[in-house]
DNA sequence: GCCAACGTTGGC
DNA sequence: GCCAACGTTGGC
Protein backbone atom coordinates (compact mmCIF):
# COMPACT_ATOMS: atom_id res chain seq x y z
CA UNK A 1 0.00 0.00 0.00
CA UNK A 2 1.28 3.51 -0.36
CA UNK A 3 0.76 6.46 0.90
CA UNK A 4 -0.19 10.02 -0.27
CA UNK A 5 -0.86 13.53 0.26
CA UNK A 6 -3.89 15.62 -0.72
CA UNK A 7 -3.66 19.20 -0.21
CA UNK A 8 -6.72 21.44 -0.07
CA UNK A 9 -7.83 25.10 1.16
CA UNK A 10 -10.16 24.34 3.82
CA UNK A 11 -11.80 27.46 2.83
CA UNK A 12 -12.53 26.04 -0.37
CA UNK A 13 -12.87 22.25 0.55
CA UNK A 14 -12.23 21.32 4.23
CA UNK A 15 -11.90 17.97 5.88
CA UNK A 16 -15.40 18.43 7.41
CA UNK A 17 -16.81 18.91 3.63
CA UNK A 18 -14.78 15.30 3.14
CA UNK A 19 -16.27 13.73 5.68
CA UNK A 20 -20.02 14.95 4.95
CA UNK A 21 -19.60 13.12 1.72
CA UNK A 22 -19.52 9.83 3.43
CA UNK A 23 -18.36 6.35 2.13
CA UNK A 24 -18.37 7.06 -1.24
CA UNK A 25 -16.13 10.37 -1.28
CA UNK A 26 -15.49 12.80 -3.49
CA UNK A 27 -13.46 13.66 -6.69
CA UNK A 28 -10.24 14.91 -6.14
CA UNK A 29 -10.91 17.47 -9.29
CA UNK A 30 -9.57 20.59 -10.42
CA UNK A 31 -6.03 18.99 -10.29
CA UNK A 32 -4.21 20.78 -13.22
CA UNK A 33 -0.81 20.11 -12.86
CA UNK A 34 0.95 16.97 -14.44
CA UNK A 35 3.04 15.79 -11.72
CA UNK A 36 -0.02 15.73 -8.98
CA UNK A 37 -2.01 14.15 -11.91
CA UNK A 38 0.84 11.11 -12.55
CA UNK A 39 0.65 10.35 -8.94
CA UNK A 40 -2.85 10.25 -8.48
CA UNK A 41 -2.75 7.90 -11.75
CA UNK A 42 -0.07 5.86 -9.40
CA UNK A 43 -2.73 5.44 -6.92
CA UNK A 44 -4.55 2.32 -5.97
CA UNK A 45 -7.89 1.25 -4.10
CA UNK A 46 -7.45 1.43 -0.80
CA UNK A 47 -4.11 3.51 -0.21
CA UNK A 48 -4.17 5.80 2.39
CA UNK A 49 -3.45 9.35 2.59
CA UNK A 50 -3.37 12.77 4.41
CA UNK A 51 -5.70 15.63 3.87
CA UNK A 52 -3.62 18.58 4.49
CA UNK A 53 -5.19 22.13 5.07
CA UNK A 54 -3.08 24.61 3.16
CA UNK A 55 -3.31 28.52 3.94
CA UNK A 56 -5.38 28.62 6.57
CA UNK A 57 -3.70 26.15 9.74
CA UNK A 58 -1.49 24.42 7.48
CA UNK A 59 -1.26 20.83 9.19
CA UNK A 60 -2.50 17.55 8.54
CA UNK A 61 -5.47 17.23 9.71
CA UNK A 62 -7.00 13.82 8.76
CA UNK A 63 -6.68 10.46 7.12
CA UNK A 64 -8.63 9.40 4.23
CA UNK A 65 -7.80 6.38 1.66
CA UNK A 66 -8.77 6.21 -2.14
CA UNK A 67 -12.17 4.51 -2.91
CA UNK A 68 -11.76 4.53 -6.52
CA UNK A 69 -8.83 4.86 -8.90
CA UNK A 70 -8.00 7.79 -11.39
CA UNK A 71 -10.52 8.58 -14.04
CA UNK A 72 -11.33 11.28 -16.24
CA UNK A 73 -11.87 14.95 -13.94
CA UNK A 74 -15.31 15.48 -14.62
CA UNK A 75 -15.18 19.39 -14.03
CA UNK A 76 -12.49 18.89 -17.08
CA UNK A 77 -13.72 19.15 -20.32
CA UNK A 78 -10.66 17.24 -21.37
CA UNK A 79 -9.54 13.91 -20.69
CA UNK A 80 -5.92 14.46 -20.04
CA UNK A 81 -6.98 15.44 -17.03
CA UNK A 82 -7.82 12.90 -13.97
CA UNK A 83 -8.32 12.16 -10.56
CA UNK A 84 -9.22 9.75 -7.84
CA UNK A 85 -12.33 9.86 -5.19
CA UNK A 86 -11.24 9.67 -2.17
CA UNK A 87 -13.01 9.38 1.31
CA UNK A 88 -12.08 10.58 4.61
CA UNK A 89 -11.70 7.24 6.86
CA UNK A 90 -10.86 9.33 10.34
CA UNK A 91 -9.60 12.49 11.62
CA UNK A 92 -5.93 12.71 13.62
CA UNK A 93 -6.43 12.67 17.40
CA UNK A 94 -3.85 15.71 16.91
CA UNK A 95 -3.19 17.89 13.65
CA UNK A 96 0.27 17.88 12.27
CA UNK A 97 1.81 20.88 11.34
CA UNK A 98 3.92 22.30 8.81
CA UNK A 99 6.33 23.74 11.71
CA UNK A 100 6.30 20.29 13.27
CA UNK A 101 7.14 18.54 10.12
CA UNK A 102 9.90 20.93 9.54
CA UNK A 103 11.02 20.86 13.11
CA UNK A 104 11.35 16.71 12.83
CA UNK A 105 14.46 15.83 11.17
CA UNK A 106 13.16 12.43 10.12
CA UNK A 107 10.95 14.67 7.73
CA UNK A 108 12.73 16.41 6.64
CA UNK A 109 13.18 14.78 3.06
CA UNK A 110 9.45 14.43 2.62
CA UNK A 111 7.63 16.57 -0.05
CA UNK A 112 5.58 18.99 1.80
CA UNK A 113 8.55 19.96 3.57
CA UNK A 114 10.94 20.98 0.19
CA UNK A 115 8.21 21.62 -2.27
CA UNK A 116 4.77 22.78 -0.87
CA UNK A 117 3.44 23.84 -3.86
CA UNK A 118 2.82 20.51 -4.97
CA UNK A 119 -1.03 19.98 -4.34
CA UNK A 120 -0.71 15.62 -4.70
CA UNK A 121 2.23 14.36 -3.48
CA UNK A 122 3.60 10.37 -2.09
CA UNK A 123 4.36 10.26 1.52
CA UNK A 124 7.18 7.62 2.36
CA UNK A 125 5.97 5.01 4.41
CA UNK A 126 8.66 5.55 6.82
CA UNK A 127 7.49 9.52 7.05
CA UNK A 128 3.96 7.81 7.38
CA UNK A 129 5.13 6.44 10.28
CA UNK A 130 6.35 9.43 11.72
CA UNK A 131 3.03 11.58 10.87
CA UNK A 132 0.99 8.86 12.79
CA UNK A 133 3.57 8.87 15.82
CA UNK A 134 3.00 12.82 15.75
CA UNK A 135 -0.65 12.35 15.55
CA UNK A 136 -0.58 10.27 18.61
CA UNK A 137 -3.09 8.01 16.05
CA UNK A 138 -1.29 4.59 17.36
C1' DG B 1 -1.04 41.59 1.07
C1' DC B 2 3.57 40.53 -0.49
C1' DC B 3 6.72 37.97 -2.87
C1' DA B 4 9.55 33.80 -3.93
C1' DA B 5 9.26 29.54 -6.25
C1' DC B 6 7.57 27.02 -9.62
C1' DG B 7 4.99 25.56 -13.84
C1' DT B 8 3.14 26.81 -18.19
C1' DT B 9 2.79 29.43 -22.34
C1' DG B 10 4.13 31.37 -26.55
C1' DG B 11 7.32 33.89 -29.59
C1' DC B 12 11.32 33.14 -31.99
C1' DG C 1 13.50 23.43 -28.71
C1' DC C 2 14.90 27.40 -25.99
C1' DC C 3 13.85 30.84 -22.88
C1' DA C 4 11.55 35.06 -21.36
C1' DA C 5 7.21 36.43 -19.69
C1' DC C 6 3.45 35.50 -17.22
C1' DG C 7 0.15 33.35 -13.85
C1' DT C 8 -0.59 30.71 -9.73
C1' DT C 9 0.38 28.82 -5.38
C1' DG C 10 1.22 29.09 -0.71
C1' DG C 11 4.19 30.44 3.19
C1' DC C 12 5.11 34.37 5.69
Amino acid sequence: MAYWLFKSEPDVFSWDDLVAKGETGEEWDGVRNYQARNNMRAMKTGDRGLLYHSNIGKEAVGIVEVVAEAHPDSTAGDPKWECVDIKAVRKLPRAVSLDEAKAEPRLKDMVLVNNSRLSVQPVAEDEWAVIMELSGAE
